[in-house]
This record gives structure tokens, C-alpha cells and sequence, in this order.
DNA sequence: GGATGTGAAGCGGTTCACAGCC
DNA sequence: GGCTGTGAACCGCTTCACATCC
């Protein structure tokens, strides 16, 4: 039986757990810290807590890249570095269209992070005709019409789509039609795409409201128990025992 | 022994998933187009698929809230955008301070999802004197020797952080001294806070990074298995089976 | 001695598949 | 008949604990 034997060739390649993959930024960004600082080699209690995991985790991730430690001494700062950069793929170079020159679109034009590793903005796009023209971040703003031609010129692969939600999925129609396969949205909706195109969301509104839940949550909301003796009025809560207690 | 016996009441409460936590919101924001289309019911089925979740998942997601669909006909979208906003904590208003008023906090401050749904902008605080005082989004750029002051008065319990790296760890101390249990972090380092405080972490360059691991997979790159036999050129896609097929 | 690398156990979350109810 | 609600199986990730190697 089991139908979804096959599934194990969903995790592609290597096989590097997604998780993994999600933290190995993490660790870059620690490991460069350190290579500022001077630091040679570094064990992975030391990186993991400064990239906010524990060791084992850690070791575990890292053990998936291959075995580039030394048992008793540690990593080497720089040679991690290299074999993480190249596996995320940062050693070569990523052209990036940014559609939508609004706030948070100019927030990311400027935003460091981006020109540093890997990442070249090879477009600003809007719609917006007063827009056009206009130098942000050292590039010109184009039309969005001319998305096609920027995305095949600039061979761009990731598009970050930071305009209104109402056009974000026409927008994101249209970057994968030119050839882009992944694809970051900062518009608040739930973007459709063809198999094989990536898409990864980033969204303040939910972030905030995770937040919510939880402050909810200490402060004694509906999802609290820490009053459940007494009786306040309100939305009369369904109370569940918790072995918290 | 087992010393971490108390770890469960990490999971506090009610014992809501934090992965179902995460998805109230989407399924909320589904919800909200849909009233305003005028739909009055909604199936596991629909509101999964505009979700972009199964419908099994989006099921035992909402049973955690209890019961509030009926068995043949499927949920009231009103009573459920009130359920889930209650249990998310929206029913109350929430005061946000934003500290950091470069090209990313005013975007954040005029940002339309703060604003609607239960978060309130109570300051903006700043460490550059040029932008103190001026008005953005509506609201006065305090200077950010007065960020215990605008906690303290306006009742602020979210604080979002957008400065500069180097600035972040400490103006996170300050928030958290000053009463914060909640913190939205849009700088890009590992941010420390004692037990009980709650970080969320939204990192750009991190998304993109992960990003850009798969496109090289898509490309051939280090992870990549697919050419190890032989080589076409080109974004062959690498397949995936899904039992959808 | 000391830190890595890793089987094995543990745990949370997802998916299946169907009982329960309208 | 149709759709929800949910026990049970499944899966992947985390954590433990220790064998392994410098």
C-alpha cells in the first residue's frame, strides 16, 4: 500500500532538512560576526549560541553540509563560511526585481543586506507614472510595463513583490510567466503558482497578531487559565484544565 | 530524572498549537474577503483552498478553537471572524511603539494592517535628531530618549524594532525594562531577552537567502543530484510527485 | 581531554480515514 | 448525502547521549 512512497524525492538533492536550510543564514551571519572580530575557530556551543540554538541542533545542522569540524577543537571560521555561502548558493551572484516602489519597496532598495551577499538589485519597478523616472538607491525606477524585459535583460530569477495586494498576484502572474521561479511577497495575500515556482511570504500583520495572541495570553485573555477561579463578566470563556496548574 | 518535567507549561493555556497559531491569522484575513464578497457560509474546503492549506489541516485547526462549524454544512463566516479574532486577541486594541524611523519603519508606520485590525500606533521614536519631530503617517517622530516615557503612557506592550543592527540588542534591553513582553524584530542580529518576553524575528536577507538555496537547486548547483548522471543545461526543473496526479 | 558527528528516542505537527451529526 | 470533528498513523525535526576521532 502506501501510496506516497515517492514522497521522499520531495525533499530534493542532498536532502538538506528545510529546517536546516532556514537556519544556515543564521549561522552565516554569526560566523561573519566572528570573522570580524578575528575569530579563527569557533566549537559549536560557542556558534550556537550566538546564532540562538543549541549545540546539538547545531551540530546536527552542520552535519548535513558534511564534516567540515575537528573533533576536539571545533570550526574553522572561514572554511564554514565558504561551505555554507556555497551551499545556500551565495557565491554567485542573484539579480533581483523589486515591483513596487512604495514604502517598504524603497525600504528594500536601500536595505543593506541585499547588495552585500550575493544579491543584485537588477530592477525597481512601479506602476505608478510619477514614480518612474525617480533615482532610489542608486537605480532608476521603470514601468511596470517593462517588467519582461528587465526580467529577461537582468536574467533575474527572484522577484520581490512589495506592491498593494490587489495587484500582487497579477504581478506575480507575470513574473513567472517571464521565467522567475521564486519569488518573495510582501503583499497580504496568498499568492497561486504553477509546481516548481517558490514562494516565501513575509507578513508584519501576521507577525503582529502572533504576537497578540501570546501578549493575550499573559495578560489573561481568553486563551488564559491563570484566572480561572474567579468569574469575570465578558466572553465567557470555555475553561479546559491544564495540568499547568 | 527527565528535569524538564515543567517544560510543558511553555505551551501555555489553552494549549493552542503554535503552527495552528500561526495560520489563525491567514485563515482570518481569508475570512475578512469573503464577508466582504458577502459570503454567509464557507466549507473547510474553500476556506482551506483561500487559505492555501488542505482542508484536513485547516479542520484540526480550528476544532482546537472548539466546535464552531456545523457537520454538513460547513462554518458562519461571521461567527468565525469573531471566534478567531477574540481567541488571536484582536478584540482589543494594542499599542505599538516603532523605534526606528528609516526607509523600513515608515513603511511599517504607514502601514495600513497596523492600523485596521486592533494595533494602534501610540509612538515613533527615533534616534536621529533631524527626524524628530517631523510627522510621518500622521504620528510625531519622538526622540528616543523619551522611549520610556511613550511606553509607559501609551500602554505599549509591542514594541517593533527597525534600527540599525548595531542599535538593536540595546534598545531591546530598554523596551523590556521598561515593560515590553513583546517584541517585533526587523534588524537583522540575534536578539536576548529574559524568559517570558517574546521575540519575533523578520529578516529579509534571511528569506531571500533561502531563496536562493533552491533556485540553485533548480539550477544545478552544489545540492543539486539531478546531473550527477548526466548534463543538460537549462533550469530543468527537479520533479516532484505529488499523489495529486 | 575535548569537541564533533550520529544512532536512537522523543515530540509536535500533518495527513489519513472515518465516525458522528446535520 | 455531505461536511465537520477527531483518533490513529505517519513524518520530520529536535534532543539526548555516547561512540568516534583529533
Amino acid at each position: 500500500m502506501t501510496p506516497r512512497q515517492n514522497r521522499n524525492r520531495d525533499r530534493a538533492g542532498r536532502g538538506i532538512p528545510e529546517a536546516t536550510v532556514a537556519r544556515l543564514p543564521v549561522y552565516l551571519r554569526a560566523l561573519h560576526a566572528l570573522q570580524e572580530r578575528g575569530v579563527a575557530t569557533v566549537s559549536s556551543e560557542e556558534l550556537a549560541s550566538a546564532a540562538g540554538v543549541n549545540s546539538a541542533k547545531l551540530r546536527k545542522d552542520l552535519s548535513h553540509l558534511g564534516s567540515y569540524g575537528t573533533r576536539g577543537v571545533g570550526y574553522e571560521v572561514e572554511y564554514l563560511v565558504y561551505q555554507i555561502s556555497r551551499e545556500l548558493g551565495l557565491t554567485q551572484d542573484w539579480a533581483v526585481a523589486i515591483i513596487g516602489v512604495g514604502n517598504l519597496g524603497r525600504a528594500l532598495a536601500g536595505y543593506g543586506g541585499f547588495a552585500s551577499r550575493g544579491f543584485r538589485v537588477a530592477g525597481l519597478l512601479d506602476a505608478d507614472e510619477a514614480l518612474v523616472g525617480q533615482e532610489i538607491a542608486g537605480r532608476t525606477v521603470r514601468h511596470i510595463d517593462r517588467l519582461e524585459d528587465v526580467i529577461a535583460s537582468g536574467r533575474v530569477s527572484i522577484a520581490v513583490i512589495a506592491t498593494p495586494a490587489h495587484a500582487a498576484q497579477k504581478v506575480c502572474d507575470r513574473v513567472v510567466a517571464a521565467g522567475v521561479t521564486s519569488v518573495l511577497n510582501f503583499a497580504p495575500v496568498v499568492l497561486s503558482v504553477p509546481e516548481g515556482v517558490d514562494v516565501r511570504k513575509v507578513d508584519l500583520s501576521i507577525e503582529l497578531q502572533i504576537l497578540a495572541f501570546h501578549e493575550q495570553r499573559k495578560a489573561g485573555g481568553p486563551g488564559d487559565r491563570r484566572l480561572s477561579g474567579e468569574g469575570p463578566p465578558g466572553p465567557a470563556q470555555y475553561v479546559e484544565t491544564v495540568e499547568a496548574g
